[in-house]
DNA sequence: GCTTCATGTTTACATCCGTAGTCGATACAG
DNA sequence: CTGTATCGACTACGGATGTAAACATGAAGC
């Protein structure tokens, strides 16, 4: 199976859902956290134990989404990836997958299933007109 | 967003990547398909072997999503679920993901990320304002 | 100096997923 | 009737994922 070099731009690697709830608590910890932390923040939430916590953080850093900084008898992690990254390509991914690359066509689905409520209508508007000038 | 307890008809088991582009397979199709037909739809594309399909849609048929009708030593296959539950679904488990909840975050972040063309923005806003009234 | 605690590393294991080969039954060609 | 092509069912297997225990090591208390 010649596997494709995969998005020359290195390795995005895909960032799992479990991982993903790592990466908000890094994104809203604002600098270096601890993994006790994370564990701290998400753990209650998500039921998880610490050593679960330490899994996902170790394989987040394997993956280059999480570096680490030691910190004497520790380490503290950080995200290496932008929320926004994140976000924007996990959207894209969706739009590709499911309305042909076009993101009107998501909106316009929003729209018709009633996702949409007036208020969010009202506020889309708003953005596309500040957006369009 | 006071959204409903997700479909009291219990379990829409998730469909996987691989599964779902069977899926979109038979939703083209319109009207039932043999493995076969699938096959040929989707097999040159994915370059998937026969027997990868066969899977895909055994898999498919245990999540109930597709049913079958036996057609003599065969079976027809087609979709139990409707293309724009699913594309609704999948769609909302994004916005709550990433987006709390909140659909117009997601318009707002695809026009700031310029993920939308002036073609789409207008689109969109035409779209709107047929939705408002 | 030991005991204990915190912390990263290693190992574990069930399930899902992608991908496909093999098997048993059957329809069809001759 | 016998060989062959089909078809669904069963089996397989490596990698990813969710979840976590066991282990090694150094720090800190006493």
């Amino acid at each position: 199976m010649p596997r494709k070099p995969d998005t020359a731009t290195q390795s995005p690697e895909r960032i799992s859902d479990a991982e993903h709830a790592i990466m908000e608590a890094l994104w809203d910890q604002k600098g270096d956290a601890s993994a006790q932390d994370i564990f701290d923040t998400v753990g209650e939430a998500r039921d998880w134990s610490l050593a679960t916590v330490k899994t996902l953080l170790s394989r987040l850093v394997q993956k280059q989404a999480v570096s680490t900084r030691p910190d004497g008898r520790r380490f503290l992690y950080s995200p290496l990836m932008a929320r926004d990254d994140y976000v924007g390509g996990e959207s894209r991914r969706l739009v590709d997958k499911l309305f042909g690359g076009k993101a009107a066509s998501l909106v316009a689905h929003l729209a018709e299933s009633e996702a949409l409520t007036m208020d969010d209508l009202t506020e889309i508007e708003q953005i596309l007109k500040e957006l369009k000038q």
